[in-house]
RNA sequence: GCGCCCGUAGCUCAGCGGAAGAGCGGCGGCCUUCUAAGCCGUUGGUCGGGGGUUCGAAUCCCUCCGGGCGCACCA
């Protein structure tokens, strides 16, 4: 999981203190380059005092080549330095493909985003559930699974309903239905000919496009309702009140659901039932994983997946809801209600078009999904100046800059100078990518790379400022070092859908 | 009432059992040298309150307070 130096390293610390040793990074790297705890974890069950056993593992250490020093500190952490040839060894691993490809057992997943009902544009909360969905599509991809990106629309049911109805109201000159929808794009709409849906789709993709994000597959409600005889027979269900319930309760929901509205409501399906054909659907299409993207209000519908996942015999497990807070608009201090049909809303569109699409992308990922938005669009353009995100393709612009103008030179990283503070704690920052990409992906945190970005650009601004990297006696290792930091930094941005520029 | 999420620096937020952090803001420095969208210094906190578990808690458990969102034969 960590820099295979680092992990090495670690499995000689766990042989010398008689058990499974952790490498942990000190906050403050006066402390040294790595420390342990295993001398506080270990000590009640050896019946000895944390800092006598702590001392012991220094002794040992001391006999290693790598260790430059090592010592007890606190109520027992060992913290140790390591010599030069450490940071040069671990240099060397980071060639292409660093930090990636750590699935033993790859799996085919599919992510399911946005989804949002073509009534109208995507809006900013959309945009956020892209942009996570995506992240973790792209962390999962990097990590050896197979990821498809699909979308699921709904082209059937009332809230379509009333967004034809609004813009076949206005091509007859009438005012749009009180329940209808409003809004520049509904009389853009309704000058136009044919269905509106099929165009506000098309004008989705688009937004979506732009925004980065590919979609690999299109599922539509209608079709999938298509299918529902094949599937109720399958399911546990009952009547009552003249509609067909899913007995889900019995398998994990906290309630039953409607899954065919009774005849005096019309006798349709729900979307619920679409819900269940759509699962199979992904399920026997040959994903390993399910993964839904879904505002905090979806919430409950978490259990509802599992409970029909079960119903119909299979492993709950391979279906996964991930969930995101809400996106709050505010302007100058004022909170604005959000609603596609009253028109008010902010769209990802305009989001980009004021800020950008790599700031619009960094912003809405920037922030672990358990977190609400707040945008205040009187700030925004002022944010989007300060931005890291500009801090980080900064730092790779920079790196280019080198690049470009040092020429052809190998990689090689072997270096007969001392290495500098600056340099050592750069290959650390580095040397701490494997684990955080890795623990971004399973923990479903895309918030996490933004967050190691920036300190690692940290890091080489530091050292850019410090180092002279041309004409230098340690050009060749520098470059070297350069090179890793530019391939981690463009692989950051990549992760989060933002672009890495050669020149700012 | 029940359920999910949040409460950490002036502001926006990371941190998910190991030694309290970043960005922005404030104050003060640094451009004849590979990009100053940069660097350095400084200012700044009873991690919402109270209990508990642990050698160790912002982090896990309980409880209270405050905020967001759900609890449809809408999606």
């Amino acid at each position: 999981m960590a820099a295979p130096v680092v992990e090495r390293l670690e499995a000689r610390v766990s042989e010398l203190a008689g058990a499974p040793a952790q490498l942990e990074r000190p906050k403050d790297s006066s402390h040294g380059d790595f420390a342990t705890s295993v001398a506080l974890r270990t000590a009640k069950a050896a019946g000895r005092a944390p800092r006598a056993l702590a001392a012991e593992l220094v002794e040992r250490l001391l006999a290693l080549d790598e260790v430059e020093s090592a010592d007890v500190a606190g109520p027992g952490f060992v913290n140790v330095r390591l010599a030069d040839p450490f940071f040069v060894a671990a240099l060397g691993e980071m060639g292409e493909g660093y930090g990636g490809s750590w699935a033993a057992q790859p799996e085919r997943v599919q992510v399911e985003m946005v989804s949002a009902n073509p009534t109208g544009p995507i809006v900013v909360s959309a945009g956020r559930n892209g942009a996570f969905g995506d992240c973790v599509a792209r962390l999962l991809s990097f990590g050896g699974h197979t990821v498809e990106r699909e979308y699921y629309y709904n082209d059937a049911g009332a809230q379509i309903d009333r967004f034809r109805a609004s813009v076949e109201a206005l091509r007859r000159g009438e005012p749009v239905p009180e329940d209808g929808y409003r809004g520049d794009y509904v009389a853009q709409l309704a000058t136009e000919e044919g269905d509106p849906v099929p165009r506000m789709l098309a004008s989705i993709e688009q937004t979506m496009e732009r925004f980065r994000i590919h979609f690999d597959g299109w599922s539509l409600q209608s079709e999938l309702e298509r299918r529902l005889g094949e599937f109720l027979p399958r399911l546990d269900t009952y009547e009552r009140d003249g509609a067909l319930w899913a007995r889900s309760s019995a398998y994990g929901d906290e309630q039953d659901w409607v899954l065919v509205r009774s005849p005096d409501k019309g006798g349709a399906p729900t979307y619920r039932a679409a819900d269940v054909v759509y699962l199979v659907d992904k399920l026997e299409r040959g994903f390993d994983r399910a993964i839904y993207v879904l505002g905090a209000d979806h919430h409950a519908t978490a259990r509802w997946y599992a409970a029909i996942a079960r119903m119909l015999g299979y492993d709950a497990d391979r279906v996964e809801v991930l969930l995101y807070q809400f996106v709050h608009l505010t302007s100058a201090g004022e909170s604005a209600k959000a609603s596609k049909r009253a028109g008010n809303v902010v769209f990802l569109d305009e989001l980009m078009d004021e800020i950008g699409v790599d700031a619009a992308r960094w912003y809405l990922v920037n922030r672990g999904p358990d977190q609400t938005i707040d945008i205040d669009l009187d700030l925004a353009s002022e944010k989007s100046a300060k931005n890291p995100v500009y801090y980080v393709q900064y730092a790779h612009a920079r790196i280019a800059a080198i690049l470009r103008n040092a020429g052809a030179s190998p990689e090689l990283v072997l270096s007969q100078h001392k290495l500098v503070g600056e340099e050592k704690e750069l290959i650390k920052r580095l040397s701490d990518f494997p684990v955080t990409v890795r623990e971004a992906a399973d923990r479903r945190g895309p918030q996490l790379i933004p967050a190691y970005a920036i300190r690692l650009a940290d890091e080489f601004h530091r050292f850019y400022h410090e180092c002279r990297v041309l004409g230098d006696p340690a050009e060749e290792f520098r470059l070297a070092l350069c090179r890793a930091t530019q391939r981690v930094i463009a692989r950051c941005l990549d992760l989060v859908g933002v672009e890495a520029p050669d020149r700012m």
